[in-house]
DNA sequence: TAGTGACGGTTAATCGATTAAACAACGAGG
DNA sequence: CCTCGTTGTTTAATCGATTAACCGTCACTA
């Protein structure tokens, strides 16, 4: 039922060697031979195994994505991109969903990486340095951060390969600044974070970044309360009702999409009109937010350029020239979810 | 670098046989020696090399999952919740962007499934019947058909096994009834549609569909106005614009989200006021729906059905107790998007 | 005419795990 | 004391494709 090399050969009346050869295009078999051998491949329909293949080469023409979100838009965007960017350069994408969740995590890292499934991996790091993590660096895997950085404590040979993994995030910095300079010009004077956990790396730059910026842009840094979320919708919810309650700020901005969409939501169950009673920004852009009630500002990220970064940083790790870093800057999209604040 | 079984084996003092059943459980092998074996497993950070395993047993605990579109959140949500499902019953899973391509669909069709990359691949056609699914359906793949129906025509063993793929995909009737009847008592007369193509099987069942619901709310078949699109944003937009020209209907109906978005916008661009100067009713919900200004009403896919449904569809089929379709119900839900036609 | 290459193809080893079949060791039963 | 079972482990074949090394043939040259 499934045609095998050996099948092509018999058909084609020359040894296994022959056909491989000639499927692969190797000049040693004569035009009148890979033409037969062709024909008789394509007659038959033969597809070459992939898992005896991948034994013998050690490549598997794939590669591994572990986000910690599927149902993020912004993920789920990035996933279709980066599929593209692998397809075009001849790879398949494995998709694994984490689901903020380090034992899912790892347990994909060590199944998929470590068994060689995939020649690479492009990982959304959900905790800082993992177990799973540090096992692959040890053992030398091709590996990727993507979107997130990680902190690596100590020294010694695993803790300086995991400091040389390339990393592709994108930079808000001129976006936030663009942001800050448009809500100092508004009059606003308190700025309410929703800010991912403190516990990873992300949540320790993000909120770096955006008190930067504010505070360049004239904000006191008093000024600017924070509350935690943990990347999903219900927390962007509640940390909004928190800020509400005790931080009294005219702008709120969310670190992500979904928790900006929470945001929201919980400012409507309150009654708090947008942008009249408070200002919205929202990290990570999407083509609806423009049908929102108002439009939503958003700092979008790029993601094209983070998709053709991350497989390019792969790939190069493969070729033993690697690539660092990539950080493609973030627009800041005004929409009218910003305006003078009240009172 | 890596660990190979023999490793583990020279490491416990035993043979690869040993380690192997050991690993795998078996209890002909004596607890003191399996303890030994599974000891030096962990100690080294011993992966079973996938390929060869596949190679050797012909599985890969791995399913395909190929959607037209991940950026279109149904899909991503869809994606993220079949991944999970696998996930629980020890698969993982590839996931594949057709962009609604027939090429990019059957090229991954082939490489993936006919190289026995994956145990099972589920599919949201791009079109009715391609070269590469009648070749797959030939050769006895584990095939589940998701979202989308096809057609099959002719007769023959080839025909008669498409005829036989499993389908999995939610049936829109009731909640379609549901938005018919609530049109009807709103007063509305002519509806607009923006409709999946014509070419494609699902094209034809959705346009019946609907037609059916608002036939038997008391629509009349001519005042239901059917514009074409291809299940993309622009051309939601596009097909908005030409029901608005030619149609005058008071309400539109999307067949997707993405559509559904697009058509919103070009309302938008138009200056029609939604929903007083017209109703929207969009297939697929999303968590911002309500956001939206409006907020959309939409009939609702049960992802989670869908989802459990297509990995039980698949994994039946490998038990050869197949099962043949699923389609569990859709839920209107209503929101300020539809009210009573001006004038 | 023998020697040297180029050409076209084949033989056989190999990748790493699985598993049927063979085998060793030991105890019990006759 | 020999045979038969049982138990625990090993031997060796196998999955399907790739590829280094090898082997004929034929043409051309010295």
């Amino acid at each position: 039922m499934v045609v095998r090399l050996r099948d092509v050969a018999a058909a084609a009346g020359v040894s296994d060697a022959t056909v491989s050869l000639a499927l692969a295009g190797n000049p040693r078999i004569s035009t009148a031979t890979s033409a037969r051998v062709i024909a008789a491949a394509n007659q038959l329909g033969y597809r070459p195994n992939s898992a005896a293949r991948a034994l013998r080469t050690e490549s598997t023409k794939s590669l591994g994505l572990i986000v910690s979100d599927v149902a993020n838009p912004f993920f789920a965007e990035l996933a279709g991109t980066i599929e593209r960017q692998a397809a075009h350069e001849g790879y398949s994408l494995i998709l694994c969903n984490s689901d903020e969740d380090v034992a899912r995590q790892d347990d994909y890292l060590l199944n998929l990486l470590a068994g060689s499934q995939v020649d690479g991996v492009l990982l959304v790091p959900t905790a800082s340095t993992t177990p799973g993590l540090r096992a692959l660096a040890a053992s030398g895997a091709k590996i990727v951060l993507l979107d997130r950085p990680i902190t690596v404590s100590g020294t010694g040979a695993v803790a300086e390969s995991l400091r040389t993994v390339p990393i592709v995030s994108s930079d808000p910095r001129q976006a936030l600044a663009d942001a800050a300079e448009l809500l100092a010009r508004l009059g606003h004077r308190r700025v309410g974070v929703v800010a991912p956990p403190l516990a990873t790396p992300l949540g320790r730059d993000r909120r770096g970044q955006i008190r930067d910026a504010l505070v360049s842009a004239g904000f006191r840094s008093r000024d600017i309360v924070v509350e935690e979320g943990d990347f999903r919708q219900e927390s962007g919810y509640r940390a909004a009702e928190a800020l509400l309650a005790s931080g009294n700020p005219t702008v709120i901005i969310a670190a992500d999409g979904p928790m900006g969409v929470g945001a929201l939501k919980a400012l409507r169950a309150h009654g708090i009109r947008v942008p009249h009673d408070m200002s919205v920004i929202c990290f990570d852009d999407a083509p609806w937010f423009d049908l929102f009630d108002p439009p939503l500002s958003a700092i979008a990220q790029p993601i094209e350029e983070l998709a053709r970064a991350a497989i390019a940083a792969v790939l190069a790790q493969r070729e033993g020239n690697p690539v660092l870093a990539a950080h493609p800057p973030c627009t800041f999209i005004s929409r009218s979810s910003c305006g003078v604040p009240a009172g």
